[in-house]
RNA sequence: GUCCCUAUCGUCUAGAGGCCUAGGACACCGGGUUUUCAUCCCGGCAACGGGGGUUCGAAUCCCCCUGGGGAUGCCA
């Protein structure tokens, strides 16, 4: 059978970092096994899901290059086949009626299932003893058996488990005496009879769990007795996730479920409802979470997690992909930079690992700004100009102006927030770093030599790169500085800080005038710092 | 509290008993190129959490401890 997986995102918030991981792992799975990736909304939350988490969910995941195959299913339109499949458990005796609360409907429950030994996916462990403390009564009803353990301190501890978990308890007295054997009472107990065994200090029973092979985990189990029942259909008739997810699973007839490491106590259950639901079970892979900065786990108060912002910050699609699939997975070799076509011909879940990872965003910085250099110019113009405004560059960004800019800006772009630092070759409002200033003009030939290049300036015609670097050489020859010693100063009087474009680029794109006027204030800057001083 | 998962440089990771005096990348620090900056090149710093086993030999296997994460819902 072909592989068909899911994305299954509840759309009651924006979608986070993750989140689209897990995404990602579940497109790159399916690509790499020629499978279908299937897209899934469960918005039964009808409190919390909003249409605009869902249009956010759409933009991200078309930003990412992350394209499902067939339909979109909305989870809350399928409510009446969940309801359905829960009669059929009913009908079926795998599932039945809990108590009700005061003056509510009972909860529909379902019953881990007390012929367990003919699942697959069921195996015996063997004989199991528990210490019990005797001063807490054995529970034991069709629900399930409850009693208190006894915790490493000492303290008597509630637990529970479900009947099928202790199919041949027998409840043993501090003398060993049995005072409760299931199996002899078993018809009364699945008939609804309750009893209360006192005094029993042991529980002992045969132990079963159900297991399953996580295709990243390795192999994962999970004893019966430490089960319970769990509610599918609640007291207001709407059904849990659990079963919807399920269900919708089996709808979709997905082959291999993808998702995060938070869900691998749900899966033993699951495993059973599908099971009971009388459809193949899936395979699994539970993907380790992602951790922030401070090692802690995502929170909605970490808000530079979700996605959108990544975009709106300037990270590109292929850079935050790219990032996001290193989390948790490498290709085995030294490769880091992939095109999705290279991650998807190497991505094997067995080789995601299992531990959480810590997002680093120096290394997404890095690799944004790789995959910047790299663009194609026009891209690179179309994308900087989209942010210009936001970080205050007065530019005309259709401007032949704006494109030599930028173009003279790419290689040192490695996010959005670089453009704020281009604002000097449009304006002439800007601060100037004074230590700089104090540092690189406290000489008095250079201050001449500045001078000197202004009126300089006057006298040329052509006043490109190579021309305006040849004047900058000829001005320190003329006034017996060190080549390179005006570089510096005549940066800080073009831009007012240190660091920029080659220096000839930098002065011939601000121009002739505009320079003159530059280093006239330059120089009347520094006379007032030191006048301050 | 109980159950489960997990543990290599600050971070992401390679490593599946000898190839490991532990490799790569980011970050950081030097040096070179660029007469600045960035790119680029070269170099440096820096890790197997601790303790017990198993073995001729352990980062790799087992146990314990510790740290981290998850689960313990009529949330998803």
């Amino acid at each position: 059978m072909s592989v068909r997986v899911r994305f299954a995102p509840s759309p009651t918030g924006k979608v986070h970092i993750g989140n689209i991981r897990t995404a990602i792992f579940n497109w790159l799975f399916a690509r790499h096994e020629k499978g279908e990736f299937l897209l899934r909304v469960e918005d039964t939350d009808r409190e919390r899901s909003t249409q605009e988490a869902i249009d956010a969910l759409f933009a991200c995941m078309s930003w990412l290059g992350l394209d499902y195959d067939g339909e979109i299913i909305y989870q809350a339109s399928r409510t009446p086949a969940h309801l359905e499949a829960a009669q059929k458990l009913l009908a079926e005796n795998k599932a039945y009626y809990g108590k009700a609360a005061d003056g509510e409907k009972a909860p529909l429950l379902f019953r881990i299932p007390l012929n367990a030994d003919d699942i697959p996916a069921v195996r015996t462990v063997g004989p199991a003893e528990i210490e019990i403390a005797p001063e807490q009564p054995v529970q034991i009803s069709a629900a399930g058996v409850s009693f208190a353990i006894i915790s490493r301190k000492g303290n008597p501890t509630p637990a529970e488990g479900c009947l099928a978990g202790f199919k041949d308890l027998k409840v043993l007295g501090n003398d060993g005496s049995c005072q409760f054997d299931l199996a002899a009472n078993w018809g009364a107990v699945v008939g609804g009879q309750e009893f209360t065994v006192e005094n029993g200090v042991r529980l002992a029973f045969t132990r079963r769990e159900v297991f399953y092979q996580d295709m990243i985990k390795g192999e994962l189990a999970k004893p019966l007795d430490s089960m319970k029942d769990q509610v599918i259909v609640r007291s207001d008739s709407t059904p849990i996730f659990h079963l919807a997810n399920v269900c919708d699973d089996c709808y979709q007839n997905i082959t291999h479920i993808i998702r995060g490491d938070d869900h691998v106590e749900n899966t033993y259950r699951h495993i059973l409802l599908f099971h009971q639901l009388g459809y193949p079970i899936p395979q699994y892979a539970h993907l380790p979470m992602i951790v922030n900065q401070q090692g802690k786990p995502y929170s909605k108060r970490d808000g530079d997690a979700f996605v959108g912002d990544f975009r709106s910050k300037g990270y590109l699609a292929e850079a935050l992909f790219n990032y996001l699939t290193l989390l948790g997975w490498s290709p085995g070799d030294d490769r880091e930079k992939m095109t999705k076509a290279e991650m998807v011909e190497s991505f094997r879940l067995e080789r995601v690992k299992s531990a959480p990872a810590q997002f680093d965003l120096n290394k997404l910085q890095n690799l944004n700004g790789m995959y910047i250099a790299e663009m194609a110019s026009a891209d690179f113009l179309a994308w900087a100009a989209g942010f210009a405004a936001e970080y205050q560059v007065p530019a005309d960004t259709s401007s032949r102006q704006f494109a030599d800019v930028a173009l003279l800006m790419q290689s040192r772009t490695r996010q959005a927030e670089n453009i704020r630092e281009w604002g000097y070759f449009f304006s002439d409002e800007f601060e100037y770093n004074d230590k700089a200033v104090k540092k690189q003009l406290g000489n008095d030939a250079i201050r001449f030599g500045l001078e000197h290049f202004k009126s300089a300036l006057a006298t040329v015609l052509e006043f490109a790169p190579a021309e305006a670097e040849q004047l900058i050489r000829s001005t320190e020859k003329a006034v017996g500085l060190d080549e390179g010693k005006l570089n510096q100063p005549l940066r800080l009087a073009a831009s007012g800080v240190t660091s920029g474009a080659d220096i000839g680029s930098t002065l011939a794109m601000i121009g002739k005038e505009k320079m003159t006027g530059r280093i006239d204030r330059l120089l009347a800057h520094f006379n007032r710092i030191i006048a301050e001083a």
